[in-house]
DNA sequence: AAACTTACTAAGCGCTTGCTTAGTAGTACA
DNA sequence: TGTACTACTAAGCAAGCGCTTAGTAAGTTT
């Protein structure tokens, strides 16, 4: 059997706990953390009120496993993209597209991730947050990389960075799966545009 | 007496109104609309919680009232800073600027201008989308006619127009007072940005 | 000074909230 | 076949919610 992972992500417990994340990221996705009610997540889920609380501690619980998975994904992604390559620019590309691409496809549960962080609780807010600062770091140390070897030309790296966020982390507020625009799409030309912003002939 | 504005604005009662909006402000900012109660905004009027029903119907006309002087205000703007000037680029780069003042220096206010929408009633809902579209809408239409012009270059004038009203939508998510940027200053950069973007040589 | 208006508050109503308790079918192992 | 465990639910509790009602003190008008 596979022990690291298959059988833990399996059972049936497993499936159900699953199923009210997935119905807990719609419900705070649409309405916000205290918009939402426990009988709402309980109900898209098919299961009794009660039941929420036998696969999770709380309502903020929910909260915090999905702003974990989440930023912990977009952490790696993003490391993973400036691993990619010893050239600022193929590798500024490849974070704002990746970054872009995850912000349109997930763009329900990293509207939750980005704008619902004041629900949680002290403790789980400050791990998030710490989270999110080595995320902000990796891409702005990427764009004064890029100015340092000459390659970028840009007369503030902290705000440039700034900037390239803001494309990525908005979309969650305004994307649509019937817009007309495939998130590859939108990708590709976010990436051009940043290019252009961190200066690049 | 100067009827049309002065007696209506300065009235006991007119204060009153006034300081209970901002204290919703501040709340609706900081825990979101159902994050905060009737009586968090009258206490920090400093009134009784049924004080607040004497001045406002209720505490989603106190979000609308919010939510349309806001959108009001920064409609005006930007139409303001497009006829100001014939030449694109000299109208984005103040459209950019105005918009990205506006939005870092009332921060608090832009918050829930943009991020409060879903908590509106159906007509006002309604009613604040179709703002919403006109700033968009003007915005859009300067980045075509610059490209037209043959002043901006740039594949996708509608794409282009998203990112620059995210740069300045996000900052009601990320601004801080105490961040050592000033508005002004970030205005000024991120008009720069806004010329790479739309392809300005 | 009586009559009326304005700007409030104390008290509380009906409802909803997050969460708990006590119990029960269905399954797994002995 | 009996025993123990897993995965649930029905019912409900205390607290908090938006909002209302009934009343009052302090002006303002006549």
């Amino acid at each position: 059997m596979d022990a690291l992972t298959d059988t833990a992500e399996h059972s049936r417990a497993d499936v159900t706990r699953a199923r009210l994340l997935k119905a807990a990221v719609s419900a705070f996705a649409e309405r916000g953390f205290h918009g939402t009610t426990t009988r709402d997540i309980a109900a898209a889920a098919g299961l009794s009120p009660a039941a929420l609380y036998v696969h999770h501690k709380s309502k903020e619980e929910l909260l915090y496993l999905i702003s974990r998975s989440g930023h912990d994904h977009v952490l790696r992604q993003v490391q993973a993209a400036i691993a990619s390559s010893d050239d600022p620019t193929t590798a500024l590309r490849r974070v704002v597209h990746d970054f872009v691409v995850t912000h349109a496809r997930d763009h329900t549960s990293t509207r939750v991730v980005n704008y619902e962080l004041s629900a949680l609780s002290p403790e789980h807010l400050a791990e998030i947050r710490e989270l999110r600062h080595r995320i902000e770091q990796a891409i702005r140390q990427l764009v004064e990389a890029g100015v340092t070897e000459g390659v970028f030309d840009t007369p503030d790296p902290r705000m440039a960075a700034a900037a390239l966020l803001s494309l990525g982390i908005d979309l969650g507020r305004w994307y649509r799966d019937d817009g007309g625009w495939s998130p590859e799409h939108i990708a590709a030309q976010y990436a051009e545009m940043a290019l252009r912003i961190v200066g690049v002939p």
